[in-house]
DNA sequence: TATCCGTGGCC
DNA sequence: TGGCCAAGGAT
């Protein structure tokens, strides 16, 4: 990592500076800072693209335009008006923080960070950026932009969340800022960030800083910022089994509360340590369904993630074990149901199951005899 | 510290 | 098309 800057930090300043005058998108909360408005952009901007956010911001503004009208409101409207923005406790943390700022700072958006940071919805990042772009107070705003550019800028060879590599990006973004321009810095830095300093496609081209930036100097650009140390992938192997009588196979929808909740599935589990497959499913049977099966024939392994599992899903074909054959208890479900195969594509599935599902009748056989 | 929280665009 | 990502914060 290269910590010294070619050129030093003044230049780089003044280049970016100057690309932000020309190039500073006109974005509603720009025009005069408002600092309520300033501070409801950074709330909506939260993990949400600019194009997305600024319609939200204009239907907001135009029933809210002030602290005190939303501290006044219900939070059934406020959530209204959020709706399909996602992350919905962003908007209770504002509507609950409006009416802080109503009652202890007389509906006036504090200037201080501590002050900001004590609200609701209001972290380390969004503190400084209001109070940067909102009063002008000289502190730094770090998000996730801020640190792509100085990843690449420094070529810094370590994630940027390190605390290594975190303190050295606050620490040279607060060195950056030009007495009083803290609005315009910070701005500058994630408007490079938006629209130059692209995760996947930088426009190094167009860039005002090309010639200061270490990564693409050493050609290292799409190589930064190094990702954070990937989430351990957790194996996990799975059976499942296709218990078919006169053509039709049993599916149970999953209990409301859970993983997959109300989806459909084909009875199965996790298969044990000193398990194989072909065990864990028949007493995965036998607890949830109270049946005794008999694996009949290997399906296929279907391979897929979720969350942060990787998942390989033993298939197998079942037959009854006993003479007689009941109905399947729902020690894990719902509801029970025998389907035919075109019926599965009626009802949901998750992902693995529903991939098995899609290979049925192409390169899988359906188990049994021929549909009626 | 890791995990959850929502949605739409992207390839 | 499904998996990944995008202006973080709370727990």
């Amino acid at each position: 990592m290269n910590r010294d800057l070619p050129g030093g930090l003044d230049a780089m300043v003044r280049d970016l500076l100057a690309w932000f005058a020309a190039r500073a998108r006109p974005l509603p909360w720009r025009r005069d800072y408002e600092p309520y408005r300033v501070w409801l952009s950074e709330i909506m901007l939260q993990q949400t693209q600019m194009d997305r956010a600024v319609g939200y911001f204009e239907r907001f503004t135009a029933r809210f335009p002030d602290v005190a009208s939303l501290a006044a409101a219900s939070e059934e409207e406020v959530l209204k008006l959020w709706e399909g923005l996602g992350y919905y406790s962003r908007a209770k943390n504002l509507l609950a923080a409006a009416r802080l700022v109503a009652a202890r700072h007389g509906g006036r958006v504090p200037d201080d960070p501590e002050a900001l940071r004590a609200l609701p919805g209001v972290g380390p990042y969004t503190a400084g950026a209001v109070a940067s772009i909102a009063f002008g107070r000289d502190v730094p705003a770090v998000d996730a932009n801020v640190e792509r550019v100085f990843a690449r800028l420094f070529d810094l060879d370590l994630p940027p969340r390190e605390p290594a590599t975190a303190a050295f990006i606050r620490k040279t973004a607060a060195q950056m800022i030009p007495p009083g321009k803290a609005r315009e810095l910070n701005q500058a830095l994630m408007e490079l960030g938006a629209l130059v300093c692209l995760p996947k496609k930088p426009r190094c081209s167009e860039c005002p800083l090309a010639g200061r930036c270490e990564a693409l100097r050493l050609d290292l650009v799409f190589e930064r910022p190094v990702p954070a140390k990937a989430a351990a992938y957790i194996p996990l192997e799975v059976a499942t089994g296709l218990l078919v009588r006169q053509g039709r196979v049993f599916v149970q929808k999953r209990p409301a509360t859970g993983v997959w909740a109300g989806l459909w599935e084909f009875p199965g589990g996790t298969v044990e340590s000193g398990e194989t497959p072909e065990q864990a499913v028949v007493r995965e049977f036998m607890e949830e369904t109270g049946l005794r099966v008999a694996v009949t024939g290997r399906l296929a392994v279907v391979r897929h993630g979720y969350t942060r599992y990787r998942v390989a899903l033993h298939c197998f074909s079942l037959r009854d074990a006993d003479g007689e054959a009941p109905q399947p208890a729902l020690h894990a479900a719902q509801e029970g149901r025998w389907a035919a195969l075109p019926d599965l594509d009626g009802l949901a599935f998750p992902a693995g199951h529903r991939k098995l599902i899609d290979r049925l009748g192409r390169d899988i056989p359906f188990p049994g005899p021929a549909l009626p």
